[in-house]
DNA sequence: TTCGTTTTTTACCAATTGGTAAATACACGA
DNA sequence: TCGTGTATTTACCAATTGGTAAAAAACGAA
């Protein structure tokens, strides 16, 4: 639906929409929905709390539109595991990808798994109207694949599931794996951690 | 250091603190330190916020107590990995009681990932001085297993990360994966899943 | 420059927050 | 059953919460 009067949002307005989106994405993500407040949001903001609420309808709508948002990105790098490529260099792509996203995008990850962890109050039609459809199907492809032994036979619901984890986690558990690997720039190791447990896996 | 006089605790103070300690691992468990409040974990225990403030100092107090009492069961299942043992064997033991953990202390799993995400504020401390010794010790234990040929060799640190992030999924994430994997009692599958990717990575 | 529109600030508000003081009810050994 | 320490309730409090009304300021097309 669409409103009859749809104005361009002026200049102004998309620099404070980014503005706010940017704060709360820092704030919702490290505290998660109920321990955000919107004066800590303004502040990161830098406008007043009656500000923000010219521009959103209130905190809640805050964070339904960054999770909005988000959902796609989310699951983009699965949408591009692709039927005519090499099923095992498609899987290991989609790895990579994954892997990318938690160092290029922590905030977000984090956001996805606050809500994860609440128990998806806000987003739990969003995972049953976008992400099961896209998780089944591309099951139903990897099954596909294994099928004609192009891959080796696991339970692919369990091998997404352990993509998602140990990349996310890289991002997730940032604070944990700071005091562990001190002073080390690891990404790399991960990757090629994450390449060889997932090759050994699935070669035919 | 202990009290002068450390009077043993009542039945009543015994059976009250293992309340509150309960209704608290629900609350902070699903909404983190800041979301959680008093009289969330005061209704949920069945007492009276006074009464609560009564047994314990403040807020931060019962999250520490909490936080304490769960670090000694969170690091047991590496502390028990056992240098004597067979390798291969020992792994993916070890990997199977992270697995039941996670099964039957969600919630346990849960306030630890919260704290985590938040940037582990109250427990940077422990993560230094109890995980991080046990963390290194095992895995020299794992390389040197590595280094006489009884395990493939990938990168140990990178390895536990994997072990901690497969298993604690299906915890962390089960929100997500109830929507993805309704009805289905799947965590055999799970288990199976875990055993065949550990076991085709790290078998020499 | 003017005038209507958009944006921002100021001044609030009721509800909730973590926490306290003091009175009261209770348990339980002598 | 009595008295004393334990446990609980009642009645608060100041600070913070999400949110609003309305005035003031800034903007921008004419």
């Amino acid at each position: 639906m669409s409103d009859s009067a749809p104005k361009k949002p002026s200049r102004i307005q998309l620099r404070n929409r980014h503005r706010i989106m940017d704060a709360a994405l820092n704030v919702f993500s490290q505290h998660g929905y109920r321990g955000a407040t919107l004066d800590q949001i303004a502040k990161e903001a830098g406008l007043s709390k009656p500000n923000i609420l010219y521009y959103f309808a209130g905190k809640e709508d805050i964070h339904v539109t960054l999770l909005n948002q988000l959902m796609e990105t989310w699951l983009d790098p699965l949408v591009e595991m692709d039927a005519d490529g090499e099923p095992l260099q498609e899987l290991l792509d989609y790895v990579q990808r994954k892997l990318d996203m938690a160092r290029d995008l922590p905030r977000e990850s984090r956001l996805f798994a606050n809500e994860i962890l609440q128990g998806a109050p806000r987003m739990g039609p969003h995972l049953h109207a976008d992400l099961k459809p896209l998780f089944d199907e591309k099951c139903a492809l990897i099954e596909n694949w294994m099928a004609q032994g192009k891959l080796a036979k696991v339970d692919a619901r369990h091998l997404i599931f352990s993509i998602w984890s140990s990349t996310q986690h890289y991002a997730d558990f940032e604070a944990q794996i700071d005091v562990l690997l001190p002073g080390e720039n690891d990404r790399d190791k991960a990757a090629d951690f994450l390449q060889t447990m997932f090759t050994k896996l699935l070669k035919p």
